[in-house]
DNA sequence: TTAACGAAGCATAAAGTATTGACGATGACT
DNA sequence: AGTCATCGTCAATACTTTATGCTTCGTTAA
């Protein structure tokens, strides 16, 4: 459900129509827009102006949209007989958890449009160079892109550090790529690091989770992600799988825009294999 | 549908209203009660009266009926859509390559069977030191699973270099484990590094394709991957996704093992959150 | 500080829905 | 055949619900 994967860019108000919406979907059958306001102690307006921000025509698109999926749903939990919650073996946790990394991947493919992805390839292709940058964690999945796009003959520097960053970047040209990996985008040092690169005409592109913050709203561009969990431990675990899958696609789109750097990638990939090998 | 079972009792106008939903149901959707007066040129009442008749509260309360089952239908025809093979928008590459990683993640999970895990686990539980080595693209994953073991207080060491990993290995004691990362399982070097771990005792894993290799042929126990596509582009990203769920499980299984280190994982998430806000 | 913006509410216009009552057709009983 | 009851339909209208324009307020950027 696409509400799920935009509960992060909203309102205080508007998750609470949302949350609602989520938990409670089974009683909008006979809600009107105004019992469902004064239900969340808030005016018909806001309901239905929500429902226009969703994309549906009004209020009652919307119920009718919210039941049809929760139809779609409920017809396939009769498909999987009873999701088994206990502690069983340890394939059903491992399917379990594969099942939650679909959900994180199909929303956070929804609040990526085909069309964002193609412009920010564009930015990359056209560079002179991409810079990279993630701390921690984020310089994981930092290293696996950057490690892509070398293969692909794209001039790529990675950092984890901001102060050797900062002197790499001072020597961007326009038309360069920033790509900042932050999953929480709360990283101050890396908003100078952003500002520094549109000083010099660069453009920055946020890579983070789908929900307002400092290194997105700096940036010209972002990919987002949408995963959430209410495991600690957990969460971590699907925002990696869909950033890495979104990354994965952003790849696979530049493969197609440039067919001929395939042919060495292949190469590339045989000769690192020989490298180690003695 | 129930209005299929009634239809026989009806009266010309009340045929006419539910043949016209029965066949153009899905034209349903944007008719108001007016609307579908119109197109069956009758009388907007007619229709209302209609949809009480069959027991709905009224006319809206009767669309959403049919949005309900309308959806539930055509989900059981969309469980095999025809899978989209033609370049189309990217919205279907993507969604595309998940569905050849679940492959590749059932694959995976068929040929490493719980038991396996929970021994693997086990090693790692018991091991005074765990050791983990991955060159290229295997030192990306390594260093995820390293970063998850240390939040689990288990005191892990990696490296991306066989120099320095063969210092440290001579300081292993026996319990102590190591993991060599490496997808074509080829690298003479680790296997070296492999032997000497064995002559102190101490356990090696393979984490490897799933095929005939040194590094696994060598190795006390292993966790194997199975990924394959005819893309030399995409099989990496396969065996990463796979390989990543793997290792995501047997971190799931360790949590199980330790629930105490499992507190003191959230506040070491929060800490380093923090680290890098300045 | 002011300008600019967005989020939320209120009031109200517009759209949509339900009810009423009138009319004609049908068919049953006298 | 005549009368009456019933049913289905419609037009008019009362009512409900939804959408929109306008105002206010709080936040952000200049």
């Amino acid at each position: 459900m696409k509400i799920r994967a935009e509960r992060d860019d909203m309102s205080a108000i508007e998750r609470r129509i949302a949350d609602f919406i989520l938990t409670e979907a089974h009683l909008l059958r006979d809600y009107s827009s105004q019992q469902l306001a004064n239900a969340l102690k808030i005016s018909q307006s806001s309901v239905v102006k929500f429902s226009q921000k969703l994309g549906f025509k009004g209020y009652p698109d919307l119920k009718y949209s919210i039941g049809e999926s929760l139809a779609r749903n409920e017809s396939s939990d009769a498909d999987l007989p009873v999701r088994p919650e206990g502690k069983d073996s340890h394939a059903v946790l491992a399917e379990n958890l594969w099942h939650f990394k679909s959900l994180a991947e199909q929303e956070t493919r929804l609040i990526n449009p085909p069309a964002k992805l193609d412009l920010i390839a564009d930015l990359i292709d056209n560079a002179n160079k991409v810079f990279i940058i993630g701390l921690g964690e984020d310089g994981i999945l930092a290293r696996a892109f950057t490690m892509r796009l070398t293969l692909l003959q794209i001039d790529t520097a990675l950092h984890c550090d901001t102060a050797q960053m900062t002197t790499r970047i001072s020597m961007a040209t326009p038309g360069d790529v920033l790509l900042l990996f932050s999953e929480y985008g709360q990283q101050l040092p890396l908003c100078r690091i952003g500002r520094q690169m549109q000083e010099q005409n660069g453009k920055v592109v946020a890579v983070t989770r789908h929900n307002a913050n400092p290194v997105r709203a700096l940036s010209d561009e972002s990919l987002l992600v949408s995963a959430h969990d209410d495991r600690i431990h957990i969460e971590p675990l699907l925002y990696q799988a869909a950033l890495r899958h979104l990354l994965d696609t952003l790849f696979m789109i530049l493969c197609e825009k440039k067919p001929d750097q395939l042919v060495d990638y292949a190469s590339n990939l045989d000769r690192i294999k020989d490298l180690h090998n003695q």
